[in-house]
RNA sequence: GGGCUUGUAGCUCAGUUGGCUAGAGCGUGCCCCUGAUAAGGGCAAGGUCGUUGGUUCGAUUCCAACCAGGCCCA
C-alpha cells in the first residue's frame, strides 16, 4: 500500500480539530488575557458573586517598597495567588488585598546616597518628599510585576503604610498598646555622631583605620579576695582600646567555662597578683616584658578558677575612676573570648550592645555618663566633667598611671567606625528608646504578659489547652517561633531616623514625655486628615489639636505639660510596627474580617521573626488575640545545587528575564510543583523543566478538545458502557478530582500538581487517549463508542481546567473559551466556576479493589467478587505484558502495533475467565494499539499463569484495512468495501447513505 | 557557636505503625508512529536511601555523632 492509499479514507474520518494552539504563545497571550480580565473588572466580579459566602481571607504580608521583585517575592505572592484561587474556586469569598511597606531605613539610605553631595543640609521634609516619591515608584513597578505573574487582587486599593489613613490606624494600635501599659522609655546604646549629634544606623558606616591607646588596666577586688588568692589580695586585670569608657565601668564579665589563674608577679615595684585567663597568660605577659622590660621580673600561677566559680565566690572589685567606694559585681557573658585582651571584659552597659545585653541579664544599671555632644556628665568625678572623650584617653590613662592601674599600654590601629557623613569616628552611648514589654502584665497587675500570652497561644496552653487555636504549616514553625518568643527581648520601637511614622510623644524642659492614649488618638486624627508630615510642619499645640491635659486622667501633673511648652519627639517607630499593625489597619479596617483571627498568614520562615511575631505582639496587646489562624512558611528559594542565590555567585535567576523568556504560567507551574516547606531550587534547566510540563499538559488539553470538536453534551452525551475504558477514564478523573482538592485544601500544591501531571501524561495520554483514538477518528461520527468518549473526555476537559486554573490562570482561561460546546451553566471565565465535586458512586467503583491481597492478583476462577479497580489493574497489568511482548515484536520486524494480533490464552473449562475476558478484549484490542484481539483456549498454561498474554506478526495472515489501518480477519467481509474491515464498511455505508 | 530545619536515581517527588529484588513522572539512551506532528507511543538503563556508629532477627524508616545546605540569632 502506497501512502496515498494509505491516505484514500482520511476525508472519511472524524480527525481531531481545534483552535487551541499547540504553541502557548505565552508571551503574547497572557498580556491579552490580563487586559481582558481588566477590561471585564475580574475581580470586582468575584467579589460580587461570592457576596455572602463564607470567607476566607489570606491576610497579604506587606514587601518592602524598594528594587523588583526576585525570586522569592515571586514564589510568595504566587503561592498566595494559588491560596487565594483555590478558596475561591472552593465556594469561599477570598478577598486579597495586596500591601506594600513603605517607610524605612533602606529607601531613607538610597535616597540619602542619590543626594549624598548635599545630604548634611537635607531637611527632613526634604528627605521625606524623596522618600515618598521613591516608594511610590516601586510600589506601582511591583504591583505591575505581580499583575504580570498573574496575580489577582484589589490591585486598585493596595494597602500602603504611609499613606494616612494607614498610619493613623497604626497610631490607634499603639495607642492601645499604651493604654495596656506596655510601652516604656529606657536608655539603650547605639551609634552616635558626636559631629552630627544623632544617632546612627548600622548602614550609615564606614568602618576606617583609627589609632588607639590600648590598655592592660587592673580592678582590685574588694571582697572575698582570699578565695582567689592566697596572699589575701588580687587585681583583676581587663585590656581595652577606649579608656574613655572606664569611667562607666560597672561590671567585669569572665566566661563561665573559661579557666582563670591567679598570678603572683614579682615586679620592681613589688609583688602583685593579678587574675586573667589562663589561656592568655602566656600573651599578656609577653607584651608586658615587651613594653616594660625592667619591671616584670618574674610571674607564676599560684591557682586556678573557673569563671563560674568566680562568680559563685562573690568575688567583687574597686572602681578605678568612679568614687563613692562601692563594691562592683563580677558576672558571666557567653561572649568573652579568649582570642585577645585578658579573658576579663571591661563592661559598660552604656557604651556596648554586648554590654548592654548583660547589663539587662544581670540587673546592672544602664549607666552613660557620655552627653550628646561628647562631653562627661556631671555624674563623673569632677576633673572628666565636661571633657570630650577622644580628649579623655590621655586624661583616665595618666589618672590609670597614678593610682598603678595601668600595668601597660601601647597604640594599636584597628578598624573603627565612623560617621558616613561627617568621617569622623562613632562611639556607642546609651540614649532613651521607647519598648514595648514583652514581660510587663498586659493590662492591670496580674494578667498575663505579651510573651506569656504568645508562649501560651502558641503552645495550645494555658485558656488554649487543648484547643491549640494556632495551626502551623508546616508544623515546626511552631518551635521556631516558641524558642524566638521565650528569649526575645523587649522591642526597641524607636528609630533616630527621617523617613517612617513618628511616635506621638512630647517632651517638657525637663525631658519628661506626654505620650497617652488620648493624646497618641489626638495626633492620630491630625494625622489622619494631613500625613504624618504634620508632624514635622505642625507646632505640639496644632497636632494636639482638641486634646486637654488637664482632662487626661493618664497625667498626674497636668501644669508641667502646657501645650505651649512642649516640644515634638524626634524618633520614629521600627517599621516593624507598621507592619505589624496591619491585621487592624487592614484586615479589621477594610472590613475583611470583623475581628482577628484572620484565616491565614503566609511568608518566608524569615517571618517567624519578623511579621509573623512582630503582629501577634500587638494584636496580643491590643486585641488579645492572635491576628491568624494558620502559619504557612515556605522556604527560600536557593540555587539549582541548594546554595542561596547570590550576585557574587552569579547564580540568580531574574522573574522578570523568565517572565519575558517564557511567561507566567511556566513560572506559576514551577512554583505549584515545588515541595516549598523546604528550601525551593531554582536555576534555568529547572524552569525549563516546568516548561516541559507545560507543553505536556497544554497538548493533553488541545487533544481533548480536538475530540470534541463536533460534540454537544446536551444532543451527544451518552453513559459509557460497563466494561469500556470509558469507564475506567472516569474513574481516575473522579478520584483526580478528590485528590486534588484534599491536596488543595491543606496546601500542598506539588502533590496536587504533581498528580495533574502524571495524570496527563499517564492515565490520560500514555493509556486512555492513545485507546480511544480508533473509535474516535473511525466510528461513525454518531456511534455510541465515540459518544461515549467524548462524553469522558468532554468532562475531563471542564474538570482539568478547572481544576489547573489556580496554577496556570492564563492558559486555562484560553482553554476554557476554547472548550467545545462547554457547558451553559458554566460561568464566562474559568475564574468563577467551582471546582467540581466528585461523584461518590464513580469513586466507590474507582476505590473498589475486592480482592486486595495481592497474592490473587492473578485471575483466579474461584474468586466470586471482584471490584472494577480491582479488575483494570490486572488489564492493566495484561496490557504491560503485551507491551514487552510488542516491543520484542518490534525487533522482529514489526513496526506498526496495528500489524500485530493480540492473542488471550486460557484454560479451557475456565468459564469465568473466558466470560470476563470477553468482556474486555476489545478494549484490551485499543489499549495495546493491536489490529485484533482474540481469546484462545488452551489445555494447559505454563507455570500458575491464569492468563498468557501472546502477540503475533499478523502481517501475511490478515489484511489491512484501508481506513483504520487495522489488520483483521473480517477484512473484506463486505463486498462493497473490499479493503476496509466490517467495521470501516459499515462506517463508509452509513456515510455515504 | 546557639535555635529551627533539610539531605531517597541527573531533576521533581512517593515510600503508610521498621519487614519480600526501594517506587512514579520528567530527563537520558534506543526504538516506533507520521490520521495529536515544533506533537504522540513503547522499551531500557539509572539509587552504598548524606556519612559513620548504635538499638533490633531485620532500618531508607528509631537513636546518636559527624558532613553538607537553608533560615533566624550570637
Amino acid at each position: 500500500m502506497s501512502q496515498n492509499d494509505k491516505n484514500a479514507y482520511k476525508d472519511s474520518l472524524n480527525l481531531p480539530q481545534t483552535t487551541f494552539d499547540m504553541k502557548a504563545n505565552l508571551l503574547q497571550k497572557e498580556p491579552a488575557i490580563q487586559e481582558q480580565w481588566n477590561r471585564q473588572g475580574l475581580y470586582d466580579l468575584i467579589r460580587r458573586q461570592r457576596d455572602g459566602a463564607p470567607r476566607y481571607i489570606l491576610h497579604d504580608g506587606p514587601p518592602y517598597a524598594n528594587g523588583n521583585i526576585h525570586m522569592g517575592t515571586a514564589l510568595n505572592k504566587v503561592l498566595k495567588d494559588i491560596v487565594v484561587k483555590t478558596r475561591t474556586m472552593s465556594g469561599f469569598d477570598a478577598p486579597y488585598v495586596p500591601g506594600w511597606d513603605c517607610h524605612g531605613l533602606p529607601i531613607e539610605q538610597k535616597v540619602m546616597d542619590e543626594s549624598k553631595s548635599k545630604a548634611a543640609n537635607v531637611s527632613a521634609m526634604d528627605i521625606r518628599a524623596k522618600c515618598r516619591q521613591y516608594a511610590e515608584n516601586f510600589v506601582s513597578l511591583q504591583a505591575q510585576q505581580f499583575k504580570r505573574l498573574g496575580v489577582l487582587g484589589d490591585f486598585d486599593k493596595p494597602y500602603i503604610t504611609m499613606n494616612p489613613n494607614y498610619e493613623a490606624d497604626v497610631l490607634e494600635v499603639f495607642a492601645r498598646l499604651v493604654e495596656h501599659n506596655l510601652v516604656y522609655r529606657q536608655l539603650k546604646p547605639v551609634h552616635w555622631s558626636i559631629e552630627n549629634q544623632t544617632a546612627l544606623a548600622d548602614a550609615e558606616l564606614e568602618y576606617h583605620d583609627k589609632q588607639d591607646p590600648s590598655v592592660y588596666v587592673t580592678f582590685n577586688v574588694s571582697r572575698n579576695a582570699s578565695a582567689i588568692s592566697p596572699s589575701g589580695s588580687a587585681a583583676l586585670m581587663i585590656w581595652t582600646t577606649t579608656p574613655w569608657t572606664l569611667p562607666a565601668n560597672v561590671a567585669i564579665a569572665v566566661h563561665p567555662d573559661l579557666e582563670y589563674a591567679t598570678v603572683e608577679a614579682t615586679t620592681t615595684d613589688g609583688t602583685v597578683t593579678w587574675v586573667l585567663a589562663q589561656a592568655r597568660l602566656e600573651a599578656v605577659m609577653n607584651t608586658i616584658k615587651a613594653k616594660r622590660p625592667d619591671w616584670l621580673i618574674s610571674y607564676k600561677t599560684v591557682k586556678t578558677m573557673t569563671g563560674r566559680q568566680i562568680v559563685d565566690a562573690g568575688i567583687a572589685y574597686a572602681h578605678v575612676i568612679a568614687e563613692g567606694g562601692r563594691d562592683y559585681p563580677i558576672v558571666t557573658a557567653d561572649y568573652v573570648t579568649i582570642e585577645d585582651g585578658t579573658g576579663l571584659v571591661h563592661t559598660a552597659t552604656g557604651h556596648g550592645i554586648e554590654d548592654y545585653g548583660t547589663g539587662l541579664k544581670n540587673g546592672l544599671e544602664i549607666y552613660c555618663p557620655v552627653k550628646a555632644n561628647g562631653t562627661y556628665d556631671d555624674t563623673v568625678p569632677q576633673w572628666l566633667r565636661g571633657v570630650h572623650v577622644w580628649k579623655a584617653n590621655a586624661m583616665v590613662i595618666e589618672h590609670l598611671q597614678k593610682i598603678a592601674a595601668l600595668v601597660t599600654q601601647e597604640t594599636i590601629t584597628h578598624s573603627y567606625p565612623h560617621d558616613w557623613r561627617s568621617r569622623t569616628p562613632t562611639i556607642f552611648r546609651a540614649t532613651e528608646q521607647w519598648f514595648i514589654s514583652v514581660d510587663l502584665p498586659v493590662g492591670k497587675k496580674g494578667e498575663k504578659s505579651l510573651r506569656k500570652m504568645a508562649m501560651d497561644l502558641v503552645a495550645g496552653t494555658g485558656e488554649n489547652e487543648g484547643v491549640d487555636t494556632l495551626k502551623f504549616v508546616p508544623a515546626w514553625g511552631k518551635n521556631r517561633i516558641a524558642g524566638m518568643l521565650q528569649t526575645r527581648p523587649d522591642w526597641c520601637i524607636s528609630r533616630q531616623r527621617a523617613w517612617g511614622l513618628p511616635i506621638p510623644a512630647f517632651y517638657n524642659e525637663n525631658g519628661e514625655s506626654l505620650m497617652t492614649p488620648s493624646s497618641i488618638r489626638a495626633v492620630a486624627a491630625v494625622i489622619r486628615k494631613h500625613g504624618s508630615d504634620a508632624w514635622f510642619t505642625m507646632s505640639p499645640k496644632e497636632l494636639l489639636d482638641g486634646y486637654d491635659v488637664s482632662n487626661d486622667r493618664w497625667v498626674t501633673n497636668p501644669r508641667d505639660f502646657a501645650t505651649a511648652k512642649l516640644t515634638a519627639g524626634k524618633d520614629i517607630f521600627d517599621v516593624w510596627f507598621e507592619s505589624g499593625s496591619s491585621w487592624f489597619a487592614v484586615a479589621m479596617t477594610r472590613g475583611l474580617v470583623e475581628d482577628i483571627p484572620v484565616d491565614l498568614y503566609l511568608e518566608g520562615s524569615d517571618q517567624h521573626r519578623g511579621w509573623f511575631q512582630l503582629s501577634l505582639l500587638p494584636a496580643l496587646g491590643a486585641r488579645g488575640k492572635a491576628p491568624f489562624k494558620t502559619l504557612l512558611t515556605h522556604g527560600f528559594v536557593v540555587d539549582e545545587s541548594g546554595r542561596k542565590m547570590s550576585k557574587s555567585l552569579g547564580n540568580v535567576i531574574d522573574v522578570m528575564q523568565q517572565l519575558n523568556k517564557r511567561g507566567a504560567d511556566i513560572l506559576r507551574l514551577w512554583v505549584a510543583s515545588q515541595n516549598y516547606q523546604d528550601d525551593v531550587r531554582c536555576s534555568e534547566s529547572l524552569i525549563a523543566q516546568a516548561e516541559d510540563a507545560y507543553r505536556k499538559i497544554r497538548n493533553t488539553l488541545r487533544f481533548c478538545m480536538g475530540a470534541c470538536f463536533d460534540f454537544d453534551p446536551a444532543r451527544d452525551a451518552t453513559e459509557p458502557t460497563e466494561h469500556s475504558v470509558d469507564k475506567w477514564m472516569r474513574m481516575q478523573l473522579h478520584r483526580l478530582i478528590r485528590d486534588v482538592r484534599e491536596a488543595y485544601d491543606s496546601f500542598e500544591f506539588h502533590k496536587a500538581t504533581r498528580m495533574m501531571y502524571e495524570f496527563c501524561t499517564v492515565q490520560a495520554s500514555s493509556i486512555y487517549l492513545s485507546a480511544v483514538k480508533d473509535r474516535l477518528y473511525c466510528e461513525s461520527p454518531n456511534a455510541i463508542r465515540r459518544r461515549a468518549s467524548q462524553t469522558v473526555i468532554h468532562e475531563m476537559l471542564h474538570v482539568l481546567v478547572k481544576l489547573l486554573a489556580p496554577i496556570m490562570p492564563h492558559t486555562c482561561e484560553e482553554a476554557w473559551q476554547s472548550i467545545p460546546a462547554r457547558n451553559p451553566r458554566e460561568p464566562q471565565t474559568v475564574h468563577l466556576a467551582l471546582l467540581d465535586d466528585y461523584d461518590p458512586d464513580v469513586l466507590n467503583l474507582a476505590e473498589d479493589y475486592r480482592p486486595v491481597n495481592p497474592d490473587l492478583g492473578a485471575f483466579s476462577g474461584d474468586v466470586v467478587e471482584v471490584g472494577p479497580a480491582w479488575i483494570w489493574d490486572r488489564l492493566l497489568d495484561l496490557r504491560a505484558a503485551g507491551m514487552v511482548k510488542l516491543e520484542a515484536l518490534k525487533n522482529s520486524g514489526v513496526k506498526n502495533s496495528l500489524d500485530a494480533e493480540l492473542v488471550l490464552k486460557v484454560a479451557k473449562g475456565n468459564d469465568r475467565m473466558i466470560d470476563l475476558l470477553n468482556a474486555y478484549h476489545k478494549e484490551l484490542e485499543d489499549l495495546l494499539g493491536v489490529g485484533h484481539a482474540v481469546i484462545e483456549q488452551v489445555d494447559a498454561l505454563p507455570d500458575d499463569a491464569v492468563v498468557l498474554v501472546e502477540v503475533l506478526d499478523v502481517r501475511d495472515k490478515y489484511k489491512r484495512c484501508a481506513r483504520s489501518w487495522k489488520r483483521r480477519p473480517d477484512v473484506g467481509s463486505n463486498p462493497l468495501y473490499p479493503e476496509l474491515s466490517a467495521r470501516d464498511a459499515a462506517v463508509m455505508e452509513e456515510l455515504n447513505k
